[in-house]
DNA sequence: GATGAATGAGGTTTCATTCAT
DNA sequence: CATGAATGAAACCTCATTCAT
């Protein structure tokens, strides 16, 4: 037989759950089995799967946990370094384009797991109120943009649930294989949420 | 017993499409097995969906169909009684608004086989092009608005894709069991939309 | 491929649960799979038995309660028909032996079962207190003789649990190969019980 | 982290087999998997397990002989003090129901095993013959008691079996969780045991 | 049209055991 | 001696689909 391959923990791990995201990404979450996930990573059995994950779900969890990682690591700075409210907000589209174009897989497995992994019961894992948290902040930034006299006046929960679709729309779009410039398609974003939400001029 | 019920076939197709979508919508895509869709339209047995629809995916498509024309029936006629594009587009908002507060399982379900519903070779079966009608032709009103000094200048695509996300958004947010208000969210969904798109005036 | 052959749902449990009976005799509990018992019925998958039984608890269910079916319709009318309590009890013990000796599978199957059937949590399907009815009818039956004099006096408990035991290990017994005269290893174990408890006469 | 114990072969030996019988009293033979014996024996992994008995075979067969070790130190001795062939037996039966009571986990795994463990080839690797020895020389000391004119005449085969078959079931009481007195229990069926064999008088 | 038993593939998971370290 | 990752078989169960009645 093939020679047995021995990693750690970790990077089996860290493998697996990559194989499970592309399987996600190219066949979908109901093609997403243990059998697929491994002949993609060239494992030997499923049953090594069942070794580094307490079960399916905890594995799918993990896929969540890796993506949305990966795109606090890459946005999070990014926001952290404007100075203004509305700044703040325009670097978080402009990023958050960037980094759809630029891992387009992850952003499609994360949205598929999403949808679809249920508890037992049959309730969303990660329901609508895991956007909460996000949502809470965006307005928080719009709010404080509207004191700052950098907004005007508008409904910041309906402006923040559609600012939040249109970049799942900008995910998408982005990730067309003729897609050429994400980074047009961010500053366009912004540009239009910038009008949307009254700003007198565009950040720098 | 209870008389077995026998229906003409068309009555029967519908029923089982109607069951599929609350399975789908109530317990998401993939527990809408054959077994559960029987069991919810009180059906003796899942043979009958069989003898009805070719296959699974046969009925996933005519759940799309399904909903896609009552979506269709709802919206279409009000942008048809407008005069301008861009009275068009506010209908269109606030249509589709009111359309999902009213059928949020069917919006559901019709999201989860787009989403979900693959052909033998993997690939989705409702991939990204099914949008590219509605796309271009709300990219159509806009580029008339604009025509007509309705609207100011932006890019059409990136608008149409970040509308009919945000529309996405809507359906989601109305359908939250607290929600209270579909009319207003329409309304204010449409007034930013006014403002990005630098409309002067509401339409009437 | 093979004809498939059509039973009613009747039919085929009971020849499921026959063959399950089968499988556990000679093989063992921890042998008893879903794959061994359709081999040995001659099924096409295992997939026949999960149709038939809501899993597999429910199957071994089914056996102890066939089982029991058949050893209390062969037993208790034996019973019914004597007189006095000691006579009930002698018949109860003659009409004992001869079930297990014409049925050494069923037996062998039953105990396999009620000592190995376990519920989700861990604990016995069948616990001792399976038994408490049968002990309790016994001993009621004991103190009956007692009262009426044709018994002595001892503990009724230690007693019935003794007898039932007794019979266990006649039902080992009888059942080896070799055994040849189940009748009079009934009448012996009568005639022993009916010494311990200090009856002055064998009933007729 | 905590020092890894190392233990000499044969500590490590009974420290598994221990484990191995809680393991089987409290979940049964069928949960007695490596892994769980593992983890009861604070075990960082079954390859230890592998590593100290040859297979699974071999550790329950040490399971059987650790037990039955136990009982017959406990048990002869006692037997060996004893005069006259009825006392014998007498002892053996106090002795043991006291020894059933003391350790009553040792007895559930002992004849858990004794029922399900099988060879390769599917015969019980302790099937009934494993009673023999001892089945005989209880006959034995019968057929000197009754030479001795201390016990009446029987049949000492089904004698014995019901004999040992009483002392199972009395394992079964006198480890039921509100059992109070296993030495009154001994000593009834004693008693019970010395009515159905003619003894004249109790030994002292 | 409808029923429901039968089929066979494929799902996740657990198992005893091996072996590099 | 001990660890723990890897293996491959086999377990139960569910699925879409077929087909005799």
């Amino acid at each position: 037989m093939s020679p047995r391959s021995r990693l750690s923990a970790e990077a089996r791990r860290r493998q697996i759950v990559d194989s499970a995201i592309e399987v996600i990404a190219h066949e979908g979450f109901g093609a997403a089995t243990f059998a697929r996930i491994a002949r993609r990573a060239g494992l030997s059995s499923t049953g090594l799967i069942s070794y580094h994950f307490a079960d399916k779900a905890a594995l799918m969890r993990e896929v969540v946990a890796r993506v949305f990682g990966k795109a606090f690591d890459h946005i999070r700075p990014r926001m952290d370094a404007q100075a203004s409210p509305s700044a703040v907000l325009h670097e978080f589209i402009v990023a958050s384009v960037e980094f759809y174009a630029a891992h387009p897989h992850d952003i499609v497995a994360l949205s598929a797991v999403r949808g679809n992994l249920r508890q037992p019961d049959g309730r969303l894992e990660f329901g609508p109120e895991i956007h909460e948290p996000e949502l809470v902040q965006l307005q928080q930034f719009m709010r404080d943009a509207q004191r700052a006299g950098e907004m005007t006046r508008f409904d910041t929960r309906v402006a923040a649930v559609s600012l939040r679709a249109a970049l799942d729309g900008a995910a998408r779009e982005v990730s067309r294989p003729d897609h050429t410039d994400p980074a047009r398609y961010g500053q366009e974003l912004a540009r239009l949420f910038a009008a949307a939400t009254g700003q007198k001029a565009e950040p720098p």
